[in-house]
RNA sequence: GCGAUUGUGGUGAAGUGGUUAACACACCGGCUUGUGGCGCCGGCAUUCGUGGGUUCGAUCCCCAUCAGUCGCCCCA
Protein backbone atom coordinates (compact mmCIF):
# COMPACT_ATOMS: atom_id res chain seq x y z
CA UNK A 1 0.00 0.00 0.00
CA UNK A 2 1.31 3.20 -0.58
CA UNK A 3 1.43 6.12 2.10
CA UNK A 4 2.11 9.64 1.80
CA UNK A 5 5.84 10.97 2.40
CA UNK A 6 7.15 11.35 5.98
CA UNK A 7 6.61 14.48 7.10
CA UNK A 8 3.36 15.29 5.24
CA UNK A 9 -0.05 14.63 5.77
CA UNK A 10 -3.61 14.64 3.95
CA UNK A 11 -6.33 17.39 5.57
CA UNK A 12 -9.66 15.36 5.39
CA UNK A 13 -12.98 16.93 4.65
CA UNK A 14 -13.20 17.61 8.35
CA UNK A 15 -10.56 19.41 8.51
CA UNK A 16 -10.20 21.50 5.31
CA UNK A 17 -13.73 22.96 6.65
CA UNK A 18 -11.49 24.57 9.70
CA UNK A 19 -8.68 25.48 7.11
CA UNK A 20 -11.46 27.07 5.05
CA UNK A 21 -12.41 29.20 7.89
CA UNK A 22 -8.65 29.90 8.84
CA UNK A 23 -8.13 31.41 5.70
CA UNK A 24 -11.55 33.30 5.37
CA UNK A 25 -10.28 35.30 8.32
CA UNK A 26 -7.05 35.98 7.41
CA UNK A 27 -7.87 37.18 3.58
CA UNK A 28 -10.39 39.43 5.87
CA UNK A 29 -7.75 40.73 7.87
CA UNK A 30 -5.57 41.41 4.85
CA UNK A 31 -7.94 43.66 3.58
CA UNK A 32 -9.00 45.35 6.74
CA UNK A 33 -5.06 46.43 6.80
CA UNK A 34 -4.90 46.81 2.57
CA UNK A 35 -2.66 44.21 1.90
CA UNK A 36 -2.78 42.73 -1.65
CA UNK A 37 -2.83 38.68 -2.34
CA UNK A 38 0.28 37.48 -4.14
CA UNK A 39 1.03 33.78 -5.42
CA UNK A 40 4.39 32.95 -6.71
CA UNK A 41 5.22 29.27 -7.44
CA UNK A 42 6.38 27.13 -4.89
CA UNK A 43 9.74 26.94 -6.39
CA UNK A 44 12.44 28.49 -7.75
CA UNK A 45 16.63 28.38 -8.78
CA UNK A 46 18.64 27.06 -5.58
CA UNK A 47 20.46 29.99 -5.76
CA UNK A 48 17.37 32.62 -5.22
CA UNK A 49 16.91 31.10 -1.85
CA UNK A 50 21.18 30.51 -1.44
CA UNK A 51 21.67 34.43 -1.85
CA UNK A 52 18.48 35.91 0.50
CA UNK A 53 17.86 33.60 3.12
CA UNK A 54 21.94 32.92 3.43
CA UNK A 55 24.52 30.13 2.88
CA UNK A 56 25.41 29.38 6.48
CA UNK A 57 21.72 28.93 7.91
CA UNK A 58 20.39 25.75 8.80
CA UNK A 59 17.22 26.16 6.64
CA UNK A 60 19.74 26.11 3.53
CA UNK A 61 22.84 24.14 4.73
CA UNK A 62 20.66 21.00 5.20
CA UNK A 63 16.94 21.61 5.25
CA UNK A 64 15.88 22.56 1.54
CA UNK A 65 14.42 19.96 -0.91
CA UNK A 66 16.78 20.46 -4.10
CA UNK A 67 17.04 18.49 -7.24
CA UNK A 68 18.01 19.02 -10.66
CA UNK A 69 15.30 19.03 -13.56
CA UNK A 70 15.45 17.22 -17.16
CA UNK A 71 17.12 20.81 -17.78
CA UNK A 72 19.64 20.40 -15.25
CA UNK A 73 18.53 23.21 -13.53
CA UNK A 74 19.11 23.64 -10.45
CA UNK A 75 15.52 24.11 -8.33
CA UNK A 76 14.83 24.45 -4.55
CA UNK A 77 11.32 23.79 -3.18
CA UNK A 78 11.07 26.93 -1.72
CA UNK A 79 11.47 26.81 2.33
CA UNK A 80 10.00 29.98 3.14
CA UNK A 81 8.02 32.97 1.52
CA UNK A 82 10.32 35.82 1.44
CA UNK A 83 12.40 34.96 -1.20
CA UNK A 84 10.20 34.37 -3.88
CA UNK A 85 7.93 37.19 -3.02
CA UNK A 86 11.01 39.84 -3.44
CA UNK A 87 12.25 37.97 -6.71
CA UNK A 88 8.69 38.57 -8.00
CA UNK A 89 8.71 42.13 -6.53
CA UNK A 90 11.67 43.04 -8.55
CA UNK A 91 11.03 40.87 -11.45
CA UNK A 92 7.63 42.21 -12.15
CA UNK A 93 8.64 45.58 -11.45
CA UNK A 94 6.40 46.38 -8.51
CA UNK A 95 8.38 49.18 -6.68
CA UNK A 96 7.16 51.10 -10.35
CA UNK A 97 3.67 50.70 -9.63
CA UNK A 98 0.75 53.36 -9.14
CA UNK A 99 1.12 53.04 -5.24
CA UNK A 100 5.10 53.91 -3.73
CA UNK A 101 4.19 50.89 -1.01
CA UNK A 102 3.74 47.53 -2.01
CA UNK A 103 1.50 45.59 0.83
CA UNK A 104 1.87 41.69 -0.25
CA UNK A 105 0.60 38.98 1.93
CA UNK A 106 0.91 34.73 0.76
CA UNK A 107 -0.15 31.86 1.87
CA UNK A 108 0.68 28.73 0.92
CA UNK A 109 2.53 25.63 1.27
CA UNK A 110 6.99 25.63 2.37
CA UNK A 111 9.40 22.71 2.22
CA UNK A 112 11.50 22.02 4.80
CA UNK A 113 14.04 18.52 5.16
CA UNK A 114 13.18 18.30 9.16
CA UNK A 115 12.42 15.55 11.71
CA UNK A 116 8.25 15.84 11.94
CA UNK A 117 6.99 16.58 15.55
CA UNK A 118 4.55 18.61 16.86
CA UNK A 119 3.38 21.77 14.67
CA UNK A 120 5.98 20.75 12.35
CA UNK A 121 6.31 19.04 9.18
CA UNK A 122 8.33 18.81 5.65
CA UNK A 123 5.59 20.17 3.66
CA UNK A 124 4.03 23.07 5.85
CA UNK A 125 2.05 26.11 5.31
CA UNK A 126 2.62 29.68 6.29
CA UNK A 127 0.85 32.92 5.81
CA UNK A 128 3.37 35.82 5.29
CA UNK A 129 3.17 39.69 4.49
CA UNK A 130 6.04 41.92 3.23
CA UNK A 131 5.67 45.38 2.76
CA UNK A 132 7.97 47.13 0.74
CA UNK A 133 8.90 50.99 -0.10
CA UNK A 134 9.41 52.50 3.44
CA UNK A 135 12.24 52.65 5.88
CA UNK A 136 9.45 54.14 8.15
CA UNK A 137 9.20 52.37 11.84
CA UNK A 138 5.37 53.47 10.95
CA UNK A 139 5.89 50.30 9.16
CA UNK A 140 7.51 48.04 11.13
CA UNK A 141 4.58 48.98 13.40
CA UNK A 142 1.57 48.32 10.83
CA UNK A 143 3.69 45.12 10.16
CA UNK A 144 3.82 43.58 14.24
CA UNK A 145 -0.46 45.19 14.35
CA UNK A 146 -1.06 43.09 11.10
CA UNK A 147 0.12 40.19 12.78
CA UNK A 148 -1.42 40.65 16.29
CA UNK A 149 -4.93 41.56 15.10
CA UNK A 150 -4.70 37.90 12.69
CA UNK A 151 -4.11 36.38 15.89
CA UNK A 152 -7.02 38.48 17.63
CA UNK A 153 -9.31 37.30 15.07
CA UNK A 154 -8.98 34.28 15.90
CA UNK A 155 -9.94 34.84 19.41
CA UNK A 156 -6.08 33.32 21.32
CA UNK A 157 -5.06 35.47 24.09
CA UNK A 158 -1.82 33.57 25.56
CA UNK A 159 0.31 35.57 23.26
CA UNK A 160 3.69 37.60 23.84
CA UNK A 161 5.35 39.47 21.32
CA UNK A 162 8.87 39.33 21.64
CA UNK A 163 10.85 42.47 20.06
CA UNK A 164 14.31 43.11 19.40
CA UNK A 165 16.31 45.14 16.85
CA UNK A 166 19.95 44.19 15.76
CA UNK A 167 20.74 47.72 13.92
CA UNK A 168 21.10 48.72 10.22
CA UNK A 169 24.12 47.39 8.40
CA UNK A 170 26.70 49.75 9.97
CA UNK A 171 25.42 48.64 13.72
CA UNK A 172 25.28 45.18 12.74
CA UNK A 173 28.72 45.51 11.51
CA UNK A 174 29.81 47.19 14.75
CA UNK A 175 28.09 45.00 16.91
CA UNK A 176 29.37 41.66 15.55
CA UNK A 177 33.49 42.88 16.06
CA UNK A 178 32.49 43.67 19.52
CA UNK A 179 30.64 40.24 19.85
CA UNK A 180 33.74 38.42 18.50
CA UNK A 181 36.36 40.18 20.28
CA UNK A 182 34.09 39.30 23.37
CA UNK A 183 34.11 35.76 22.40
CA UNK A 184 37.35 35.52 21.14
CA UNK A 185 39.49 34.09 24.13
CA UNK A 186 36.47 32.21 25.94
CA UNK A 187 34.52 30.19 22.93
CA UNK A 188 36.44 27.36 23.74
CA UNK A 189 33.96 26.95 26.75
CA UNK A 190 30.73 27.21 24.23
CA UNK A 191 28.80 24.25 23.20
CA UNK A 192 30.31 22.96 19.47
CA UNK A 193 27.98 24.40 17.96
CA UNK A 194 28.45 28.21 19.14
CA UNK A 195 31.97 27.55 18.23
CA UNK A 196 30.68 26.96 14.25
CA UNK A 197 28.38 29.53 14.78
CA UNK A 198 31.38 31.76 15.91
CA UNK A 199 33.04 31.04 12.40
CA UNK A 200 29.88 31.29 10.52
CA UNK A 201 27.10 33.50 12.39
CA UNK A 202 28.00 34.78 15.68
CA UNK A 203 24.96 36.54 15.87
CA UNK A 204 23.56 33.25 17.20
CA UNK A 205 25.27 32.18 19.78
CA UNK A 206 23.00 34.68 21.22
CA UNK A 207 20.42 33.21 21.29
CA UNK A 208 22.14 29.21 21.72
CA UNK A 209 19.84 27.33 24.00
CA UNK A 210 22.59 25.39 25.57
CA UNK A 211 24.62 28.18 26.68
CA UNK A 212 22.35 31.03 27.10
CA UNK A 213 22.67 30.55 30.73
CA UNK A 214 26.37 30.72 31.29
CA UNK A 215 28.48 33.98 32.74
CA UNK A 216 30.09 34.32 29.23
CA UNK A 217 26.49 35.49 27.14
CA UNK A 218 24.62 36.57 30.18
CA UNK A 219 27.45 39.20 30.48
CA UNK A 220 27.83 39.38 26.66
CA UNK A 221 27.34 42.78 24.44
CA UNK A 222 23.70 42.67 23.06
CA UNK A 223 22.95 44.05 19.95
CA UNK A 224 21.07 47.35 21.26
CA UNK A 225 23.84 48.25 23.60
CA UNK A 226 25.16 48.72 19.85
CA UNK A 227 22.60 50.88 17.71
CA UNK A 228 23.80 54.10 15.67
CA UNK A 229 21.96 56.60 16.36
CA UNK A 230 20.13 55.73 13.24
CA UNK A 231 19.42 52.53 14.35
CA UNK A 232 18.58 53.61 17.87
CA UNK A 233 15.98 56.26 16.54
CA UNK A 234 14.33 53.53 14.69
CA UNK A 235 13.31 51.32 17.45
CA UNK A 236 12.75 53.96 20.01
CA UNK A 237 9.74 55.13 17.10
CA UNK A 238 8.63 51.55 16.51
CA UNK A 239 8.13 50.88 20.06
CA UNK A 240 6.15 54.66 20.29
CA UNK A 241 4.00 53.47 18.03
CA UNK A 242 3.48 50.37 19.57
CA UNK A 243 2.43 51.80 22.72
CA UNK A 244 0.31 54.24 21.27
CA UNK A 245 -1.77 51.03 19.64
CA UNK A 246 -1.65 49.84 22.89
CA UNK A 247 0.51 46.37 21.69
CA UNK A 248 2.25 44.53 24.27
CA UNK A 249 5.37 43.57 23.96
CA UNK A 250 8.37 42.39 25.94
CA UNK A 251 11.73 43.65 24.60
CA UNK A 252 14.06 40.40 23.91
CA UNK A 253 17.62 41.39 23.94
CA UNK A 254 18.91 38.24 22.75
CA UNK A 255 16.22 37.61 19.94
CA UNK A 256 18.40 37.30 16.72
CA UNK A 257 16.64 35.57 14.35
CA UNK A 258 18.08 32.49 11.86
CA UNK A 259 17.82 34.03 8.15
CA UNK A 260 20.78 36.46 7.58
CA UNK A 261 18.94 38.82 6.07
CA UNK A 262 17.21 40.78 8.71
CA UNK A 263 18.34 44.68 9.66
CA UNK A 264 16.92 46.74 12.24
CA UNK A 265 13.59 44.89 13.70
CA UNK A 266 13.40 41.27 14.38
CA UNK A 267 9.92 39.87 16.12
CA UNK A 268 8.32 36.67 17.17
CA UNK A 269 5.04 35.97 18.52
CA UNK A 270 4.96 33.23 20.62
CA UNK A 271 1.66 31.64 22.19
CA UNK A 272 1.56 29.42 25.30
CA UNK A 273 -0.55 26.84 24.87
CA UNK A 274 -0.75 23.22 25.61
CA UNK A 275 -1.90 21.80 22.14
CA UNK A 276 1.11 23.82 20.82
CA UNK A 277 3.57 21.28 22.10
CA UNK A 278 7.23 22.80 22.19
CA UNK A 279 6.80 24.52 18.96
CA UNK A 280 5.21 27.72 20.40
CA UNK A 281 6.25 30.21 17.77
CA UNK A 282 3.59 30.72 15.49
CA UNK A 283 4.61 34.17 13.57
CA UNK A 284 8.16 35.34 13.64
CA UNK A 285 9.25 38.13 11.10
CA UNK A 286 11.36 42.02 11.27
CA UNK A 287 12.62 44.06 8.65
CA UNK A 288 15.35 43.70 5.83
CA UNK A 289 16.48 46.57 4.20
CA UNK A 290 18.86 45.54 1.84
CA UNK A 291 17.74 42.40 0.49
CA UNK A 292 15.93 43.93 -2.50
CA UNK A 293 19.01 45.05 -3.72
CA UNK A 294 21.31 42.12 -2.74
CA UNK A 295 19.07 39.97 -5.47
CA UNK A 296 19.24 42.66 -7.70
CA UNK A 297 16.29 44.90 -7.38
CA UNK A 298 16.90 48.64 -6.58
CA UNK A 299 17.39 50.07 -2.91
CA UNK A 300 14.22 49.31 -1.38
CA UNK A 301 13.54 48.23 2.09
CA UNK A 302 10.96 45.76 3.24
CA UNK A 303 9.44 44.75 6.42
CA UNK A 304 7.49 40.99 6.93
CA UNK A 305 6.31 38.57 9.02
CA UNK A 306 5.48 34.90 8.53
CA UNK A 307 2.67 32.37 10.61
CA UNK A 308 3.12 28.73 10.52
CA UNK A 309 -0.53 27.91 9.89
CA UNK A 310 -0.44 24.16 11.27
CA UNK A 311 0.64 26.01 14.74
CA UNK A 312 -2.13 28.48 14.24
CA UNK A 313 -4.36 25.26 13.77
CA UNK A 314 -3.37 23.96 17.06
CA UNK A 315 -3.55 26.97 18.56
CA UNK A 316 -7.34 27.59 17.46
CA UNK A 317 -7.43 23.98 19.35
CA UNK A 318 -6.94 25.63 22.74
CA UNK A 319 -10.32 27.88 21.61
CA UNK A 320 -12.34 25.71 20.26
CA UNK A 321 -12.35 26.94 17.00
CA UNK A 322 -14.77 25.39 14.68
CA UNK A 323 -15.39 25.55 10.87
CA UNK A 324 -18.77 25.75 9.42
CA UNK A 325 -21.09 23.04 10.55
CA UNK A 326 -22.33 19.97 7.97
CA UNK A 327 -25.49 19.96 6.64
CA UNK A 328 -28.21 19.17 4.07
CA UNK A 329 -31.17 21.16 3.17
CA UNK A 330 -32.49 18.40 1.59
CA UNK A 331 -31.96 14.47 1.50
CA UNK A 332 -34.65 12.74 -1.05
CA UNK A 333 -35.26 9.45 -0.29
CA UNK A 334 -36.58 7.87 -3.77
CA UNK A 335 -37.88 3.84 -3.75
CA UNK A 336 -37.86 1.93 -6.58
CA UNK A 337 -36.17 2.16 -9.86
CA UNK A 338 -39.19 3.62 -11.64
CA UNK A 339 -39.41 6.37 -9.98
CA UNK A 340 -35.46 7.64 -10.15
CA UNK A 341 -36.15 9.87 -13.41
CA UNK A 342 -38.81 12.04 -11.26
CA UNK A 343 -36.16 12.19 -8.76
CA UNK A 344 -33.33 13.31 -10.85
CA UNK A 345 -35.29 15.78 -11.78
CA UNK A 346 -36.89 17.11 -8.57
CA UNK A 347 -32.89 16.84 -7.40
CA UNK A 348 -31.66 18.82 -9.82
CA UNK A 349 -34.62 21.23 -9.31
CA UNK A 350 -33.64 21.64 -6.14
CA UNK A 351 -29.70 21.75 -6.50
CA UNK A 352 -30.15 24.66 -9.49
CA UNK A 353 -32.29 26.59 -6.87
CA UNK A 354 -29.34 26.81 -4.13
CA UNK A 355 -30.27 23.80 -1.63
CA UNK A 356 -28.11 21.33 -0.12
CA UNK A 357 -28.96 18.31 -1.54
CA UNK A 358 -28.47 14.73 -1.80
CA UNK A 359 -29.49 11.65 -2.92
CA UNK A 360 -28.88 7.77 -2.03
CA UNK A 361 -26.88 5.88 -5.41
CA UNK A 362 -26.61 2.67 -3.58
CA UNK A 363 -30.30 1.54 -3.76
CA UNK A 364 -30.30 0.97 -0.42
CA UNK A 365 -33.56 0.35 1.69
CA UNK A 366 -35.48 2.75 3.07
CA UNK A 367 -34.20 2.56 6.79
CA UNK A 368 -30.93 2.91 5.18
CA UNK A 369 -31.63 5.78 2.97
CA UNK A 370 -33.21 7.06 6.38
CA UNK A 371 -29.85 6.48 7.91
CA UNK A 372 -28.02 8.28 5.07
CA UNK A 373 -30.47 11.34 5.49
CA UNK A 374 -29.43 11.39 9.26
CA UNK A 375 -25.55 10.95 9.15
CA UNK A 376 -25.86 13.44 6.58
CA UNK A 377 -27.27 16.07 8.99
CA UNK A 378 -30.28 16.70 6.48
CA UNK A 379 -32.91 19.42 8.12
CA UNK A 380 -35.64 18.09 5.21
CA UNK A 381 -36.51 14.36 4.27
CA UNK A 382 -38.66 13.88 0.98
CA UNK A 383 -39.60 10.63 0.18
CA UNK A 384 -40.80 9.63 -3.47
CA UNK A 385 -42.02 6.23 -4.00
CA UNK A 386 -44.85 4.67 -6.23
CA UNK A 387 -47.47 6.34 -4.16
CA UNK A 388 -46.89 9.14 -4.61
CA UNK A 389 -45.99 9.26 -8.33
CA UNK A 390 -49.54 7.91 -8.78
CA UNK A 391 -51.01 11.48 -7.37
CA UNK A 392 -48.37 13.69 -8.55
CA UNK A 393 -46.64 14.45 -4.73
CA UNK A 394 -44.58 14.07 -2.77
CA UNK A 395 -43.63 13.24 1.05
CA UNK A 396 -41.93 15.58 3.17
CA UNK A 397 -40.48 15.79 6.99
CA UNK A 398 -38.86 18.53 8.60
CA UNK A 399 -36.63 17.12 10.81
CA UNK A 400 -36.19 20.75 12.98
CA UNK A 401 -40.44 20.15 14.00
CA UNK A 402 -40.82 16.98 13.18
CA UNK A 403 -43.76 17.35 10.91
CA UNK A 404 -43.99 15.90 8.25
CA UNK A 405 -46.49 16.46 4.76
CA UNK A 406 -47.94 15.46 1.92
CA UNK A 407 -47.21 17.90 -0.92
CA UNK A 408 -47.62 18.45 -4.88
CA UNK A 409 -44.62 17.21 -6.04
CA UNK A 410 -43.52 20.17 -8.08
CA UNK A 411 -44.00 22.31 -5.08
CA UNK A 412 -41.10 20.42 -3.28
CA UNK A 413 -38.84 23.19 -4.01
CA UNK A 414 -40.96 26.02 -2.91
CA UNK A 415 -41.82 24.44 0.34
CA UNK A 416 -38.35 23.56 1.34
CA UNK A 417 -37.45 27.35 0.39
CA UNK A 418 -40.50 29.13 2.28
CA UNK A 419 -39.65 26.30 5.42
CA UNK A 420 -35.58 27.83 5.45
CA UNK A 421 -37.47 31.15 5.29
CA UNK A 422 -39.54 31.35 8.39
CA UNK A 423 -38.04 33.01 11.35
CA UNK A 424 -35.05 30.70 12.85
CA UNK A 425 -36.14 28.79 16.01
CA UNK A 426 -34.07 29.11 19.34
CA UNK A 427 -31.40 27.60 19.02
CA UNK A 428 -31.57 23.54 19.68
CA UNK A 429 -28.32 23.46 21.47
CA UNK A 430 -28.74 25.93 23.95
CA UNK A 431 -32.57 27.42 23.89
CA UNK A 432 -31.73 30.62 23.36
CA UNK A 433 -33.18 32.90 20.51
CA UNK A 434 -31.10 33.95 17.79
CA UNK A 435 -28.06 32.58 19.18
CA UNK A 436 -25.20 32.97 16.68
CA UNK A 437 -22.58 31.04 19.09
CA UNK A 438 -24.00 27.12 18.64
CA UNK A 439 -24.05 27.80 14.83
CA UNK A 440 -27.07 25.51 14.77
C1' G B 1 21.54 15.12 12.29
C1' C B 2 20.57 13.09 17.64
C1' G B 3 17.23 10.80 21.41
C1' A B 4 12.68 8.44 23.45
C1' U B 5 8.36 5.71 22.39
C1' U B 6 4.65 3.14 19.50
C1' G B 7 2.81 -0.04 15.19
C1' U B 8 -3.24 -5.77 16.18
C1' G B 9 -10.17 -4.77 11.77
C1' G B 10 -13.24 1.16 9.38
C1' U B 11 -12.19 3.25 14.63
C1' G B 12 -10.76 2.70 19.92
C1' A B 13 -8.40 -1.06 21.93
C1' A B 14 -7.41 -6.49 24.90
C1' G B 15 -4.24 -10.53 24.37
C1' U B 16 -0.80 -15.00 24.51
C1' G B 17 5.62 -18.95 22.39
C1' G B 18 0.88 -23.51 20.58
C1' U B 19 -5.38 -24.98 17.67
C1' U B 20 -11.63 -20.56 16.62
C1' A B 21 -7.16 -13.22 17.92
C1' A B 22 -11.42 -10.70 23.44
C1' C B 23 -14.54 -6.51 23.97
C1' A B 24 -16.74 -1.78 22.45
C1' C B 25 -18.14 1.63 18.70
C1' A B 26 -18.97 2.04 13.55
C1' C B 27 -20.77 -0.58 9.37
C1' C B 28 -23.97 -4.43 6.80
C1' G B 29 -28.33 -7.73 6.98
C1' G B 30 -32.83 -9.49 9.48
C1' C B 31 -37.09 -8.94 12.90
C1' U B 32 -39.97 -4.50 9.84
C1' U B 33 -39.40 -4.61 0.78
C1' G B 34 -43.19 3.00 3.18
C1' U B 35 -40.83 5.96 8.11
C1' G B 36 -34.76 6.18 10.55
C1' G B 37 -32.74 7.44 15.82
C1' C B 38 -34.41 2.50 20.58
C1' G B 39 -34.46 -2.95 21.17
C1' C B 40 -33.28 -7.98 19.93
C1' C B 41 -30.81 -11.58 16.48
C1' G B 42 -26.99 -12.44 12.97
C1' G B 43 -22.59 -10.87 9.96
C1' C B 44 -17.91 -8.28 9.83
C1' A B 45 -9.17 -9.47 11.08
C1' U B 46 -7.08 -16.93 6.78
C1' U B 47 -4.23 -12.42 10.35
C1' C B 48 -1.40 -8.75 14.32
C1' G B 49 3.34 -2.37 9.67
C1' U B 50 7.13 -4.84 6.21
C1' G B 51 11.42 -8.20 5.51
C1' G B 52 14.55 -11.66 7.66
C1' G B 53 16.18 -14.77 11.90
C1' U B 54 15.58 -18.09 16.43
C1' U B 55 11.98 -22.23 17.22
C1' C B 56 8.72 -28.36 16.01
C1' G B 57 5.66 -23.85 16.16
C1' A B 58 6.14 -16.47 16.32
C1' U B 59 1.11 -11.37 16.60
C1' C B 60 4.26 -12.46 21.03
C1' C B 61 11.53 -13.41 21.34
C1' C B 62 15.86 -11.21 18.21
C1' C B 63 17.69 -8.13 14.04
C1' A B 64 16.76 -4.88 10.16
C1' U B 65 13.54 -1.64 7.69
C1' C B 66 9.36 1.60 7.01
C1' A B 67 5.86 4.63 9.34
C1' G B 68 3.45 7.36 13.47
C1' U B 69 4.01 10.26 17.96
C1' C B 70 6.97 13.30 21.22
C1' G B 71 11.53 15.85 22.53
C1' C B 72 16.61 18.14 21.10
C1' C B 73 18.71 21.13 17.27
C1' C B 74 16.60 24.60 14.03
C1' C B 75 12.47 27.22 12.67
C1' A B 76 6.90 29.14 11.43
Amino acid sequence: MYQKIKGTYDLLPKDTKKWQALEKTIHNVSKIYNYEEIRTPIFENTELFHRSVGLETDIVSKETYDFVDRGNRKITLRPEGTASVVRSYIENKLYADRLPISKLYYMGPMFRYERPQKGRYRQFAQFGAEAFGSESPLLDAEIISYAVSVIKAFKIKDIEVQLNSIGDQESKTMYKAALVTYLEKDIKTLCSDCQNRFETNPLRILDCKIDKDTELLKNAPKPVDYLNKKSKNHFDKLCAYLDAMKIKYAINKNLVRGLDYYTHTVFEVNANLETLGAQNTICGGGRYNHLVSSLGGPNIPGVGFAFGLERLMLALESVNFKGAPDYLHLFLIVLGEEQKEDGVKLLNRCRLGGLFSDIDFLDKSLKAQFKLADNSNARFIAIYGENEKANHKINVKDKDTGKEITIERDQLYNHIITELMNPSQACQTCKEENCDNCGE
